[in-house]
DNA sequence: AACGCTGCCTGTGGGC
DNA sequence: TGCCCACAGGCAGCGT
C-alpha cells in the first residue's frame, strides 16, 4: 500500500508525534505481525525504551529506540496511529504501545502482510544491508550513470523495473505507473531500450511524481492513514492510476488499463511512447 | 543473474 | 438482497 511518500509522512509523523516518549507497556493482538523475538516477549524488551527517531529507507521503517529498533513494513494496508484512548484503537490492530504520556501508538493491518521487526540498536545497519535495496529516488546516487549501467541490457519492462526494490528503493505500482506517464514513456518498454535522454526524464518526473505526493500528504485511497489520523489528497492529482478508459488529460484518447506481472498499470499509449 | 509465479490475508465493489 | 468473482498501494520464497 504506501509507497515512498507515504512511508516518508509515517516517519514524520512519528518525529513530530512521539519524539523522547518512552514506551511503558505493549500489548500484542495478533502474535504473527512480530518478528524477530518471540511476541510474548515483547512487553519486556520495549517497555521502559525512549524513542530516538523514525527514519525511512526504501519503504521499510525503522524506529529507533535506545537499545531497540523495530523494522517496520506496512506491505499493503499496514497502518501506524496515534491515539488518545486505548477503546479508539483501529480495527485489525496488531500490537499497540502505551507511552509515558498516556498515548497510544497502534500499529494495525488489515490483511496481515506487514510486519515489525525487533532488532538491537546496533544492529540496524547491518539488517538495511541485507535488504539489498537500490538506490533512494533523492539521493545522488540516483543519477543518469547509475540508472543507466542498472537498466543496460536489462529485458524485463521499464514498469516492472521501477516496481523492483532492488534497483530503486521506494516506487509502488501507483507511482509507477504516474512516473511513467509524466516522463512518456510506455510501460512496455525494456529497461534496456531506455536512451539516455529518456533517463533523464525519467529520474526528472520520478522526483516530481514523489515530491508531488510528499507535498499533497501522500495518497488515501481506503487503508492509508497518517500516524495522526489525517489522510492525504495525493490521489486527487493521479493522472493515470486507477482511471481506465477515462480521457487522457493531455490528449484526451481514454486511458488503458493492463496487466503486467499480475498488477495493473495504467497508461496512455498516445503520449508514451 | 534475471525473471515470473505463488502464497500470504481481508475487504470491497461490480455484475448477475 | 445475496452471491461470486476480480481486484487491492508489497514482497519473500521458490523454480526455471
Amino acid at each position: 500500500m504506501p509507497e515512498l511518500p507515504e512511508v516518508q509522512l509515517v516517519v514524520d509523523g512519528l518525529n513530530r508525534l512521539i519524539k523522547d516518549r518512552v514506551i511503558t507497556h505493549a500489548e500484542v493482538f495478533w502474535p504473527g505481525y512480530v518478528t524477530g523475538v518471540k511476541s510474548s516477549d515483547l512487553e519486556k524488551i520495549v517497555a521502559g525504551v525512549r524513542f530516538d527517531k523514525a527514519i525511512r529507507r526504501g519503504k521499510f521503517i525503522v524506529i529507533l529506540f535506545d537499545q531497540v529498533a523495530l523494522l517496520l513494513h506496512l506491505r499493503m494496508t499496514g497502518k501506524v496511529v496515534y491515539l488518545d484512548e486505548a477503546d479508539k484503537k483501529p480495527p485489525h490492530t496488531h500490537v499497540l504501545f502505551t507511552l509515558d504520556n498516556g498515548k497510544y501508538l497502534a500499529f494495525a493491518d488489515t490483511r496481515k502482510f506487514g510486519r515489525l521487526e525487533v532488532i538491537s540498536a546496533d544492529a540496524v545497519e547491518e539488517r538495511l544491508s541485507k535488504l539489498n535495496l537500490g538506490y533512494e529516488p533523492f539521493s545522488a546516487q540516483f543519477n543518469q550513470e547509475n540508472i543507466s549501467r542498472s537498466l543496460k541490457k536489462r529485458t524485463k519492462n521499464i514498469k516492472n523495473i521501477l516496481l523492483d526494490q532492488t534497483i530503486i528503493a521506494g516506487i509502488g505500482n501507483i507511482y509507477a505507473s504516474e512516473i511513467l506517464f509524466e516522463a512518456g514513456l510506455s510501460p512496455l518498454r525494456p529497461g534496456g531500450s531506455i536512451k539516455p535522454q529518456e533517463i533523464d526524464r525519467l529520474l526528472v518526473c520520478t522526483r516530481k511524481v514523489l515530491k508531488l505526493a510528499l507535498d499533497n500528504g501522500g495518497s488515501s485511497i481506503s487503508d492509508y492513514i497518517h500516524p495522526d489520523g489525517i489522510g492525504g489528497e495525493m490521489q486527487d492529482h493521479f493522472k493515470v492510476y486507477g482511471r481506465d478508459k477515462e480521457p487522457c488529460l493531455t490528449c484526451a484518447n481514454p486511458v488503458k488499463r493492463i496487466a503486467q506481472t499480475g498488477r495493473s498499470t495504467f497508461w496512455c499509449s498516445h503520449c508514451q511512447g
